[in-house]
DNA sequence: CCTGAAACCTGTCTGC
DNA sequence: TGCAGACAGGTTTCAG
């Protein structure tokens, strides 16, 4: 589920409750269970983590780039939900826990925190250094830092092409694979063209259709997938990615799809030059 | 230093 | 029906 419009979906929730259940403010946690001992990234065990965290109360949930960013009194909970990672908040007596749910936190009111994943790609730190985690990303493509002028700086004399820097977190922080090839077929430019040849209008367009796909990402709740994550529309907005063989919206010729650094890639041939 | 590929996991779908 | 292989929203690690 995870780029960056499904997380912040989930962190707004989180905030004001919606889509995965109540909300968590205020709620104060009583212990963590831990049922893969790879999906908790802590200095110790899980019993110890859970007695680190107890009487904790949780003051703030937030967003930088595709980590969820859970603050109380003392320590920090980051959240990266990888592939198919997911969180809910719901009352303990909603029932038994689910398959594939791999730690929960417990609060003294009754209620829960769950992180689900199936493919135990997520990661839980439980950590008072969220700097240590976070630092090697980039800017926040809907920051004020993120202009066509820093992005005509940041490709100039890049040799890789421009859908794996859109890719590469340390660049832009929060683009996946879904809203590379959608903002790129936006502004019209191929996921294979050398980043470093961009013009300055081209970099213009690209920045302009990156903030545009995904603030409209965000207003539909992201983008929801069969088997994970459920309420978002924006998989009914789709221009190019999963369409192969579709014709594209804009000029009628059908979408193909290539593999580019090891992703499905999919673009409009015509439009896309 | 840079780049591309493999690895990490499980589930689903497709084609033979 | 069965089974091998491809593929999936991401990131880290390793080899060249």
């Amino acid at each position: 589920m995870p780029e960056l419009p499904e997380v912040e979906t989930v962190v707004r929730s989180l905030r004001t409750g919606g889509m995965t259940g109540e909300p968590i403010l205020d709620r104060q946690i009583r212990s963590v269970d831990c049922f893969n001992s790879k999906t908790l990234v802590f200095d110790g065990d899980a019993e110890q983590c859970s007695r680190t965290l107890c009487g904790q109360h949780i003051l703030s949930a937030d967003r930088r780039a595709k980590y969820i960013r859970i603050g109380t009194e003392n320590y920090w909970i980051l959240i990266h939900l990888r592939m198919s990672g997911d969180l809910r908040c719901e009352a303990e007596t909603a029932g038994e826990l689910r398959p594939h749910d791999r730690l929960v936190f417990h609060f003294t009111d009754g209620m829960r925190l769950v992180f689900n994943d199936v493919r135990k790609f997520g990661r839980v730190w439980v950590t008072d250094d969220p700097e240590s985690a976070l630092s090697g990303l980039g800017v926040e493509p809907l920051g004020d830092e993120f202009t066509a002028e820093w992005l005509m700086e940041r490709l100039t004399g890049q040799r890789r092409v421009i859908k794996t820097v859109l890719l590469d977190q340390s660049v832009i922080a929060g683009i996946g694979n879904i809203y590379a090839d959608e903002s790129l077929f936006d502004a019209g430019i191929l996921p294979t063209r050398p980043a470093g040849s961009l013009s300055p209008e081209e970099c213009g367009r690209l920045r302009d259709s990156i903030r545009k796909t995904l603030t409209h990402a965000i207003e539909q709740n992201g983008s929801s997938f069969d088997w994970a994550y459920k309420g978002g529309h924006f998989q009914n907005e789709f221009r190019v990615y999963q369409r192969k063989g579709e014709l594209c919206p804009v000029c009628g010729t059908p979408i193909e799809r290539i593999v580019v650094g090891q992703r499905g890639t999919h673009f409009c041939p015509k439009c896309q030059h």
